[in-house]
Order: C-alpha cells, then sequence, then structure tokens
DNA sequence: TTGAAAGCGATACCAG
DNA sequence: CTGGTATCGCTTTCAA
C-alpha cells in the first residue's frame, strides 16, 4: 500500500475510464462530466489521498508551475528579501521557485541557469547578471525572464526602485539641516544599481547651486564595509572636511562610521551619515541609521506579478517603485 | 526554428533510432554503442545544443535531481544562511533547491510540502517546523528527510549544533572575568532550539556552583528585540541587578542593549552581554557583540550531504556541528 | 456524457 | 551493437 495513488487508480475504484478521471478532476473540464459522476471520481480522489503527479502534468501540458530565482547570493539580505516578495505572490498562484545563487560569477551563472532551464521553468526572475544578453536569448527562445532590482540594458521588463529619487531626498535633508559639505562614498562597480546613485548625487547637487568643491566622491571597485571605511579614511587623511556623507548603501556607511568611532568623532555631532537600502538590522544601530529605504520585498513581489502577467499572455510595464526615505539618530544639524 | 531540440532530432540528424541516441550520450551507457555511433551522436547533439529534458527524464525515471528546502522565512538570516549552504552542496551533486518558505503557519507548512512533494522532490530538508510527524510520514512514504537546526523528537536524520556547549563556554567565559551575577534573557517558545539553551544555562551554573540566588532566569514568548528588552527592564524594576547577560539569541541581545543605553547605563563597563547565533551584523554593532557562533550554513551543507547519502542508499548519522565562542567587545570585567 | 487512443520526451528491456 | 517497443502519469482530441 505504499505507491502514491494514480489517476489510474481512483479511475478504477470509481469505475470509470481514467481519461474521464481526468476530466472530472480539472475545473475546467468538469463541466463535461456528469455531475454524480464528478461527486464519484472526487470521493474516490479523497479516499486514495490522489494528488496529480505535476511532473506528468508538465510532460504533457508543457508548464511547470515552476519559476527560476535567480540572486547573487541568497545569504545577502537584499536578495533575501527580494526573494521573498516573489514567494508571497508565487504561493497564491500555485507556482513556486526554483532559487540559485550565482555569486555574481558568470561561470556559475550560466551552469545554473542552464539548470533551470532543463527543467523547464515557467519563467525567470533576475535579481543579478552581468549578461543580459543570455536573458534576453532565453526570453526570445519563450521561457519569459522579468529583471529585479538591477537595470540593465534591455528591453525585459525590469523592476527597479527609485534610488535617485532617494539621494534627492537625503541631500535635500542634509541641506536643510544646514549641511554645506556634502561627501559621497560608493561603488564603482558595474552594478548599474551602484551608477544610479553617484549619478544621482552628482546631479542633485550640481542642481543645488553646489559647486564642487562642496562636494567630495569617492568611489570604490568594492562596496563592503571596508571599502567604505577605507574611502572615507582616505578621504579625511586628504584633508577633506565633510559635514556629512552619504553612502553608497548601508555596509560603506557602517565603515564610515567605524572610521569616525576610531577618530574619536561622534556621529551625528561631527559628521552625519546616510545610507542606503536600509537592511534588516540598521534601526539598531548606535546611532540607528539614516538611511534610503529600499522595498525589496516589492520588488520581488512586483517581478513575480510581472511574470505572472507575462505568463498569462499580457504585456507588463517596467515599473519602478518608489523608496522611502527615513531620518533616524545618524543626521543633524552641523555643530558649529 | 524556435523550439527545443529533442533526442528524435538529434537521432534523426545523426542518422540513428532515438533510443540508440539516448544511450549514446548517457555515460553509462555509451559504452553499448559503437565508438563512432557515440561520436556522431554526440555532435549531433551539440549542433543542435541539445538538452534533455528534465521533466521527462524525471516521469520516466521517477527522480528530478530537486530537492525541497522548507524554512520558516527565507528572509530570515539564519534560514538565508542555511539555504546557501544548502545550494552549495546541491550544485556539486546536479540538484536544485525548490525553497518555500512556511512563516511558522501549519496551513502554509502543509500546502507548501503538499507543493514539493506533487512536484516530485527527491528529498526533503527542513529547517523549520511545528509538526515532525508530518514529515515521519513523508519519510515513511519514501521521501527521505533531513531535519536541520532544530531538534525534535523524531527519528529522521537531524543537523544541529552545540549550542549548549557555547552556553557553557559563554558562562565560563564570564565566570573567568569575574562575574558572579549573570542572567539569562531568552524565549520560552516551543523551538527546542531555545529550550536547549536556557536549560543548558541552568545546568551549567548549577554545575559552577553558582546558586538561584546568582542567576536570574527571565524567559518569554517571543524572541525578538522588543521581548529581550520588556524583559531586562522588567528584571531591573524588580531589583535584579545583574552584572553581565547571556541572551538566548542576539536580536535579544540587542534589545538588552537598547535598554541600558536607555537608562545611560554602558556596555560592558556596567553589564556585560552575549548573544547567541552570531548574525550578520554583530560584529559592527557598538559594541561589536561576544556572542555564539552557530555555523548555519555549515549545517545547511551538512544537511545537503546527508540527504545525498541517504540518496545514494546510505543510512546517515545525526550530526552536531560544533559552535564557536567568539568573544568581541560587550564582555569585559565587572566593574563593581 | 463517456471511452479509446494518441502523444509529451525520455529510459530500458527484448530481440535481432 | 542497434532497432523496436512498452511505459512513466497525465491531457486532450476524436468517436461512439
Amino acid at each position: 500500500m505504499g505507491r502514491k495513488a494514480t489517476l489510474r487508480d481512483v479511475a478504477t475504484l470509481a469505475g470509470v475510464h481514467y481519461g474521464t478521471a481526468s476530466r472530472a478532476l480539472r475545473e475546467d473540464t468538469a463541466h463535461l462530466v456528469s455531475p454524480e459522476t464528478v461527486e464519484r471520481v472526487r470521493s474516490a480522489a479523497t479516499k486514495l489521498r490522489y494528488t496529480p503527479d505535476l511532473i506528468a502534468q508538465s510532460l504533457r501540458t508543457n508548464r511547470t508551475s515552476t519559476v527560476g530565482v535567480v540572486v547573487p547570493d541568497i545569504a545577502n539580505p537584499i536578495a533575501a528579501a527580494l526573494t521573498r516578495g516573489v514567494q508571497d505572490v508565487l504561493r497564491g498562484a500555485g507556482y513556486v521557485g526554483l532559487v540559485v545563487s550565482t555569486d555574481a560569477n558568470q561561470a556559475h551563472e550560466r551552469s545554473e541557469i542552464a539548470a533551470l532551464v532543463s527543467r523547464q521553468v515557467d519563467g525567470l526572475i533576475v535579481a543579478s547578471t552581468k549578461t543580459p544578453s543570455l536573458y534576453s536569448e532565453i526570453a526570445a527562445s519563450g521561457t519569459p525572464v522579468v529583471l529585479a532590482n538591477r537595470r540593465v540594458e534591455t528591453d525585459l521588463p525590469t523592476v527597479t526602485a527609485s534610488v535617485g529619487d532617494g539621494i534627492e531626498q537625503a541631500i535635500d535633508h542634509l541641506l536643510s539641516l544646514g549641511h554645506r559639505e556634502i561627501a559621497y562614498i560608493g561603488a564603482a562597480g558595474d552594478a548599474n544599481t551602484g551608477l544610479d546613485r553617484h549619478v544621482a548625487f552628482e546631479r542633485v547637487m550640481r542642481a543645488r547651486g553646489l559647486d564642487s568643491s562642496d562636494r567630495a566622491v569617492r568611489l570604490s571597485p568594492g562596496y563592503g564595509q571596508h571599502d567604505g571605511a577605507e574611502l572615507f579614511e582616505r578621504l579625511l587623511e586628504e584633508g577633506g572636511r565633510p559635514t556629512a556623507v552619504i553612502a553608497g548603501n548601508d555596509m560603506m556607511a557602517v565603515g564610515v562610521l567605524s572610521v569616525l568611532r576610531r577618530m574619536d568623532m561622534s556621529c551625528p555631532e561631527d559628521v552625519s551619515i546616510i545610507g542606503c537600502n536600509d537592511l534588516p538590522f540598521m534601526e539598531f544601530l548606535n546611532p540607528p541609521l539614516t538611511t534610503i529605504h529600499v522595498p525589496h520585498a516589492e520588488i520581488g513581489s512586483a517581478a513575480a506579478e510581472a511574470l505572472l502577467a507575462i505568463l498569462r499572455g499580457e504585456d507588463p510595464e517596467s515599473t519602478e517603485l518608489p523608496v522611502e526615505f527615513v531620518t533616524r539618530a545618524s543626521t543633524a544639524p552641523p555643530s558649529h
């Protein structure tokens, strides 16, 4: 009695042909079958604890109700939040996510994608890629792809956040506090999410009439806590005396904070700091970090919605979700 | 030219029967085919960019090279790290993970599990469950299950960490620093991961000859930052004056820290704090948190190894991985 | 309304 | 060594 019940099992128990059983069990075809037969089949099914074999179903229908989720590293809180958002909307539609981490490594990426494609995923949500062309091909071959979080040159539907607006709010917040010497510490990498940020910084500063002597922009290839610390330390060594710094992400902000601490300067008294992303722990830092909240889970959800829309035959637009500037305790008026 | 190449396509291109093509392409049967035929088939395959349809393959072989990963919430850093560890070993074996979040909600859990089972996953790695019996059934029905992180009453193979040892090291660390009044602030929930901890605390304290007047144990149903804060605040109100506190997890430790700050007491001068888990950000707190590092990724990897072993027909033991006590700056001798 | 039968794309057994 | 064929569990068209 170990084996799983199959469609034929319920059919024989109900005394009908298995084709009929199939029709009786699925919503969209049940109306082709007499009510009493439907009843008989259904009760047979529950008696046998029948659940359809999705593999067989997939082979027949070419749909697996499975989507691939491609992130750089699921252990990274941004990717994790995004994945959660994806799951939340997939669940409602009967889909589940095949999640892979690429480590931002092209070889890994290719092989993971291959693994997903050969498993016939119905679509892909990609939150990490150095090779968008890879996905254009996939999309062209019929597997829909939605890009999330990072904007890349492509015509694939993409869900991003308007981090530029956040930078603008950050700058205006600082200006209204009385700051004039504002530095930017960020990543120069190819991730467009990084580029947007420092470009936005420069643009807004200029727009506010702050000339280049008022701003110091420092970029590094990395984007970790250490990179932020190093960049800020060098800025100080070279005589920079910003009263506030905007960091390209929260980790780099933490790096700046650590340098301050080491030099016996304090935040926000001596220098104000603003981060970006609003990672899970930022409110518990000392001081709690003022930062730009990027709605990663919502980005994931929106990407999943877009993918489902494509699967329904619609043609969703790319969207840009608003960010939220959240002021906590790492910013204050400049002292003196 | 859009459609994917199938086995018959490469067979006709190579001028052989598709059964032969199948044999030629798979390692274990290639020796049944003449070398030149193998060659012909293989080149046809690469020319057509043939990749086997894993769905069809699965239907035939009853193996999907897919495993289900069940976590409470993928956005939770512990679950994320664990999942990463799982992925790392699965990747090497050609498996991918179908990841679902249950929200510690039984209804969700059941439906997610059903989704995985009907997708014919080859096995399950479960890092969250209130209903172990559910999995015993599944295992009995032939789908192997490995439990990770939480110990529950079951005979399923389980991978955990020896957090009790960590608690012991934490206490000894505190004692060697000169502390005598040590409090424990933790969760009372049904998660065995929580129970272990305060039980270990009581046991070790007694073993070290500290009688109950030297220890205050406070438990709450929740296990967040807020719960930790509340518990500690109440302890203080009721006249408790511990010189050190061990928290059941890092979030609760942060809660304790926040109370200290609010009361203008400082850590570690006024009270030392030790956390548990070593979540990603703990080294960047102020002060950096002394804590018990639980190797979540390794737990995930070990669980995946165990699952693969079962799939190979072996019978792996349950294992308990060592934790690492990491001393940072939130502990110091009592100032008295 | 129901039964029969053809496949989906692969594997594997049995002959030749 | 290779070809034919049954089969995995299901959906779906075609007749009856």
